[in-house]
DNA sequence: ATGCATGAGAA
DNA sequence: TCTCATGCATA
């Protein structure tokens, strides 16, 4: 029926109710003790302390063989599993490459008398959060882990769950500096953990995990995309009327829409874009104390 | 590894 | 409404 009508392949979505007018407080979110919420929001768009242009890239070819052993965690049901007891079976004996360096040598800052030199207590640098997200992956797969049992251990270990997609987020460094920051007391923690496993096995239970109702994601075609990527670069805050005649212009829904141009933004604001652009020079948004000629959307 | 989505909190 | 932290689902 109907052939191309819109650019998306909403699949088998069509059972989330979108009344976004309607507070749709989700009754029982009692996912995770949540204890995070500094609320710190103050400082809201800082200056990008890492505007720094980071030529890092994956290059994680260090162990040939990630870890192909039959992990077996306990996958819901029970509970008891061992955090990290028994990372899979065979931790790489391999002998390392000795291309990779330690992250211990943070000791270059040749600038003033004063002590900058923290190294998981104040701001670290974005330097320093560099080192670190790649050391910890790397340290992560020797022992055998994967992302997704860090996640899970650190909320077994400290109460705080994270999926594998912000542990991979965080090693990739594709979360705002803030975020990064936040994280890595965490992990440098399981780092410690996970490296002196002096066998206590800390077995904890995991939060049970909720059911809500999760609308499906929408393909957005590869077109539309790019339609949505032009606008972005002209006004990448469109107000609800742009979003709206967009959204009719492409046929896709307004939520879609508007939810698309929010994801886009946060893009931009990761130390590590995918383009490779740097963040925190100057972005749309991000700089209203003066706008005398601020270009003009088109 | 990443795209689209949710939700709390700030403006 | 937006931002921001975070994750399910998917490529």
């Amino acid at each position: 029926m109907s052939g191309v009508l819109s650019g998306v392949t909403t699949s088998v979505n069509r059972s989330w109710p979108i009344k976004r007018g309607a507070r749709r407080t989700t009754g029982a979110r009692l996912c995770v003790p949540l204890a995070q919420r500094p609320g710190d929001a103050g400082e809201r768009r800082l200056a990008a302390p890492w505007r720094k242009r980071v030529t890092v890239k994956g290059s994680l070819l260090l162990t040939p063989a990630i870890t192909l052993a039959p992990i077996v965690m306990a996958t819901a049901t029970s509970n008891h599993y061992s955090v990290l007891t028994t990372p899979s079976s065979a931790p790489p004996p391999h002998s390392e490459s000795g291309s990779m360096q330690q992250a211990a040598s943070l000791s270059h800052h040749h600038q003033h008398g004063g002590h900058q030199d923290q190294s998981d207590e104040d701001t670290p640098t974005s330097d320093e959060l560099e080192q670190f997200a790649k050391q910890f992956k790397q340290r992560r797969i020797k022992l055998g882990f994967t992302q997704a049992d860090v996640g899970l251990a650190l909320g077994t270990l400290y109460g705080n769950v994270f999926s594998q997609t912000t542990i991979c987020r965080f090693e990739a460094l594709q979360l705002s500096f803030k975020n990064m920051c936040k994280l890595k007391p965490l992990l440098n923690k399981w780092l410690e953990e996970a490296d002196s496993t002096s066998g206590s096995p800390t077995s904890l239970d995991k939060i049970a995990a909720q059911g809500r109702k999760r609308k499906k994601r929408t393909s957005i075609e590869v077109g539309v995309k790019g339609a949505l990527e032009s606008h972005f670069l002209k006004c990448p805050k469109p107000g609800a009327a742009e979003i709206n005649s967009l959204a009719d212009s492409l046929q896709l829904e307004k939520e879609v829409v508007r939810v698309w141009f929010c994801n886009r933004r946060q893009k931009e604001k990761r130390m590590t874009p995918a383009g490779g652009q740097i963040p925190g020079e100057d972005m749309y948004g991000d700089t209203p104390p003066h706008h005398g000629g601020q270009t003009p959307v088109q």
